[in-house]
DNA sequence: CCTTTGTGACTACAGGTGTAATCATTGAGC
DNA sequence: GCTCAATGATTACACCTGTAGTCACAAAGG
């Protein structure tokens, strides 16, 4: 799957949350602190379109555009993507980082005991 | 704290594993399979210095490079980053969606407890 | 002393990215 | 029917990155 860059994610997000839009939906939508012309939403749209990762169909004489990969997959390439870089593919070493460095509350680690739990069985 | 690229990221990986080194020895113990040329690598320890993560020092005519960053902190850094552009900045849905998607061994699972358990404690 | 060679500095260049302007077309309102 | 505004397509441009080549200099060896 090809790589979404930073500023095209924010173009996904959009989509993933409501689709299909209009080009000029999807810009009404992008966080104003971007503070995107229309012009920049569409360029987005055009390189998420030749990457494949959007897909749009004709409405009249305009498109509308719409995921072509699910928010689940690709967030869960991009976090194998770092898991493999940062910590040899092991999702422990990562735990452990995010633990010693506070990100954990008492209510985080319940929740994920919860999800093991469930795995194990 | 400065990005690191991809590319970049192989260099620290080196001075990360072993430091001071000069610029041959870190071309001479970077991944074979990235086929660099030993001015690649020189390109890459100048930007990696431009961007602060290296610092260097006089050695004769030559400089020994030695890492300005700690692993752990560029690593938690860019696990950070990832968590809160993916997952709201929680690290339970990343545990919940690399739980489902495979990645989790029971050895993990267990390992990943007895962390847990210790930050209670 | 002169030549070779290791070394850093500078330059190069294509592809991706952030950010947009401009152009051509066409449907819609007058 | 004609003009205007919306829309996609094309082009632009600077910066980052991957990947190097070239240059100048100085230490070392003969």
């Amino acid at each position: 799957m090809e790589r979404i860059a930073e500023g095209e994610y924010a173009v996904m997000e959009v989509l993933w949350d409501e689709a299909p839009l209009t080009a000029a939906e999807v810009a009404e939508r992008v966080p104003a602190e971007r503070g995107w012309s229309l012009p920049t939403v569409k360029t987005m749209l055009s390189r998420l379109l030749a990457k494949g990762i959007l897909a749009h169909e004709q409405d009249g004489r305009r498109y509308l555009y719409r995921p072509a990969v699910a928010r689940e997959a690709y967030v869960a390439a991009e976090s194998g993507r770092l898991l493999d870089r940062m910590f040899g593919g092991r999702l422990t070493p990562l735990v452990a980082q995010l633990a010693a460095s506070d990100r954990l509350s008492a209510d985080d680690i319940a929740e994920i005991e919860e999800i093991l739990k469930g795995l194990k069985s």
